[in-house]
DNA sequence: GCGCTCTCTGGGAGCGCTCCCACGGGAAGA
DNA sequence: TCTTCCCGTGGGAGCGCTCCCAGAGAGCGC
């Protein structure tokens, strides 16, 4: 038995306006009407029917979260688990509904993309793990649609909220030089994706600054899984570095593993630093030296931006940095150096 | 700008209605005119009123999942990605649109849940991960909003998927007793869970059929976590059981660590089996034997269950069992076994 | 005391769609 | 030829809400 807008207000004595008023919190209604309504509101658990104000409205309450992870690995990284996680929570903060939209498919992108934007279904979305130059990306971006992307665009004129992979990576190739490393090498993430393209710039700028080069034999590119990182790692031991940076602790996982396959003892023969700051980083053997990124916060950032574009409050796009932080344990070999044991 | 039906009819040179006929693929509009319209439709991209639509036929067309993950780490499983994503392609194939309610504290879930059942919102929900004694569940059963859950509910006459957790246990524990393991210990899921609870008494029944009982110093319980696993294991090794399993993947993960740590080798010293076979369980040294259950098609099969009952097809609660399959790797030593390898 | 303003309240209109009924016209049967 | 039926189509009604305007009544200054 559905209740409506009229029936709560028979039941308080007033009418269906006065009833639209107290639920949404507007003035000028009488305190004692109010305290009225709201007693009625609570006794039958009454809640307005979102079709319906959405329709005059034209506001849904609700946010889109689109992943369009053709790469189905992609997703076995932790890192979507908590991005998901943490746009859920500011969204549950926000009052706001999530709908999540993974796009597993070219396929499944071209059928769902009328569904998100056309329909009216979402007020704004969130968007993420876009490829450079993906066509997804572009559509979205000339819709009007308000759009917050996580992770840098390579296109102008969009709001987004990245972390700072430039700058984390300087940080880990300046901490591996700082440990006295001189043959540094890289498990890169994909070039086609602005993080990686970054964490790569960022990780040769910090070697610079050292007075390093990245030697290209000593760079090998993966996709940000565990399995890549691995096969990476392969393809980097015969080269001997001492040191190895991999853009993301998956990477750095699969590493590992080539490594001990190898023989190799971490970070005794090869440093290693990771990037992101996942759990199975603080438990690994050797636990992972890292840079860790604030998902929880980045994904709030991109939630109160976005809905603040739905509002209206701004529309401009806006971006933001956010910060990284360089997590120091076993991998990367400084309590050791700081015990006095020898590079070799 | 904004089209609606009555300007594709205008358009197309037909009335509102024939318009929406065409739209729901009903029957009764002659071929040429549904392929105008149609043409018309493709032209401008029209897409119908989400909200219009659903105020007036009651349905939106969008499932929810509902995941009061209440500990927090507990998302930290891949298992919960994996299950995201396959409840997330189901629904696409469905040609439904999926929200995603991820309760992470008790507030939030006072907060959320009448938004969800109570505002129209989703059609139906998808529920999981809730504990024995659940008034969440016991709420959400009562209402009148299609409900089904993955995993077996504590109380009756809800439509539910589970995997096998009684069988595959079982299976696991038959699986080192034939290799000859004598001192086989458990590292146990929550029992306030029905997986927990299923998983320990296929256990003991599995080794009941080999003529053994499970020790209570040899059975120590984790929470499904890495961390759980590891202190769990840490508990069991004193007493020196030469095999394990451990209910989940991520918790066998945590017990090769403590194992690693006491330095006793897997299988050599302590043999190890897990349940649910993440990828990790593939990539760990030594590679997990674990019980693999079918996440995709579990998630599939509860949104297919889900959108039967939200059509109203069957109003009687159904549930189905998912048969999970054991996968035999290094770390429950069958293969040095048949190689001819003593157990010690 | 009268008119003015201001506060509070009620009801009409309409958001874009689906459902239902009515109606015109062609085919089929008498 | 006329009736009957059915197919294809159009338009009214109404889903439950928000917005806007109008009106009632109270309070105030002159």
């Amino acid at each position: 038995m559905k209740l409506t807008l009229e029936d709560i207000g028979r039941l308080a004595g007033v009418s269906r306006s006065t009833v639209s008023r107290v639920i949404n919190d507007q003035a000028s209604v009488s305190p004692d009407v109010r305290t009225r309504v709201q007693e009625v509101i609570r006794n039958t658990g009454f809640m307005p029917n979102a079709a319906a104000r959405s329709l005059v409205s034209s506001r849904t309450g609700v946010i889109g979260l689109v992943i369009p992870s053709r790469v189905h690995n992609l997703f076995e990284d932790p890192y979507f688990a908590r991005l998901i996680q943490g746009v859920s929570a500011a969204s549950n903060q926000a009052g706001t509904t999530l709908s999540l939209f993974l796009f597993q498919t070219e396929e499944e992108e071209e059928q769902l993309y009328p569904r998100v934007v056309a329909s009216g279904l979402v007020d704004g979305v969130i968007l993420t793990a876009t490829r450079m130059g993906d066509p997804l990306l572009a559509r979205m971006a000339t819709g009007d649609l308000p759009l917050v992307m996580i992770g840098r665009p390579d296109i102008d004129g969009i709001s987004y909220v990245d972390v700072d992979n430039h700058g984390g990576a300087k940080l880990a190739a300046i901490h591996l030089c700082n440990l006295g490393y001189q043959r540094i090498g890289l498990l890169g993430a994909p070039v086609s994706t602005t993080a990686g393209l970054d964490r790569l710039n960022g990780f040769i700028q910090g070697l610079a600054t050292c007075g390093l080069a990245l030697e290209p034999q000593l760079r090998a590119d993966g996709d940000f899984s565990e399995g890549s990182g691995y096969v990476a790692m392969k393809e980097l031991i015969p080269h001997e570095p001492d040191a190895v940076f991999a853009a993301s602790d998956t990477m750095a996982l699969g590493a590992l593993r080539a490594l001990r396959e190898a023989g190799a003892t971490v970070p005794g023969d090869v440093a290693l630093v990771g990037f992101d700051g996942i759990a199975a980083a603080e438990t690994s053997i050797p636990a992972l030296t890292t840079v860790r990124q604030p998902v929880d916060a980045t994904a709030a950032r991109a939630v109160q931006l976005l809905n603040r574009l739905v509002r209206g409050d701004s529309t401009e796009a806006i971006s933001e940095l956010i910060p990284v932080e360089l997590v120091v344990r076993e991998s990367c070999g400084a309590a050791r150096l700081a015990a006095g044991v020898e590079v070799t």
